[in-house]
DNA sequence: GTAGGATTGATACTTGGTATCAGGAGCCAT
DNA sequence: ATGGCTCCTGATACCAAGTATCAATCCTAC
């Protein structure tokens, strides 16, 4: 079964009508590259390519919003403090965001439980989520620019 | 040494001046309660008790972004998306946000650093900034509503 | 097929933030 | 204290991301 009509189902379970709106969005989202903006995914589905009338700007935003609430998608953050999404395929992760070339790894394996655990026992808290970003530089980009020491 | 004498000074040494408008600015922000936006702050500065004319938008924009940059002010991602600021007393340290009455308490003692240190191995990236958010509900509001199990 | 609620898309609006630019205020040297 | 240079200000316009409205249209169950 193909990424996207697990993602139709997972849209028909909820009580969700499959339009064909929607299923541009999602077409286009799943044509996204690592993480993207709702107007990326607005351009893609007026690209060239596509047939049918474009989606409206309301409705990409609203299909996005559902399928975050959906958990298709999920938020990150860069460290500019813009939003972009991402489609997110495991359950909970946390983003590591090359600085330089913007690619984006899930990571999971890497635990912050304990961590919150114990900030929840200290702090007397009822702890339910927590965001977890984490920004650098990935090897590639390393590797092709290596700074002066000292530089900023 | 007040609060806002020290956050003067810390302009000063970068080369800012130190106008009416920036004073003006900063009066407000320290008179904000624990997180608030831009906006806040501009009304703030607009308060029938403040004298002197109020201080523009663009300006109370530049002072918060001249103020995160001086580290005296930290953005805080609020869960339902929102960025909002905060004085940040102290160096790098995280937050614990409560959904129910918005209160931040800020932490440090609970360290990531080993997580991102043994991330940066396993993923080979050179890591040099994190950010992390947790989200939950403080004691008092625990209190104050016992939801049954069970509910959402 | 059809009814009726869910969805759409055009549009207008809101919010948070930036660019521009003429004029004003700080600060330094004198 | 007076220039004078530069930085800063504020009005305004703009931009980007997202939401509200509402009549028209589409899905789905029947």
């Amino acid at each position: 079964m193909s990424d996207i009509d697990l993602i139709i189902q997972r849209l028909e379970l909820r009580g969700h009508r499959v339009t064909q709106s929607r299923r541009r969005v999602l077409d286009a989202v799943l044509a996204q590259p690592a993480h993207f903006t709702v107007d990326d995914v607005l351009r893609a589905t007026r690209a060239p390519r596509r047939r049918g009338p474009p989606v409206g700007r309301a409705t990409a935003f609203r299909t996005i919003r559902l399928l975050l609430d959906l958990n298709v998608l999920c938020r990150i953050l860069l460290d500019d403090g813009t939003l972009h999404y991402r489609l997110s395929t495991r359950g909970h992760h946390h983003h590591l965001v090359c600085r330089d070339c913007g690619r984006v790894e899930d990571f999971t394996q890497c635990d912050v439980e304990p961590l919150v655990r114990e900030l929840a026992k200290a702090m007397k808290y009822e702890i339910d989520a927590h965001w977890l970003e984490v920004y650098g530089r990935c090897r590639a980009c390393r590797r092709s620019t290596k700074e002066p020491a000292g530089a900023r």
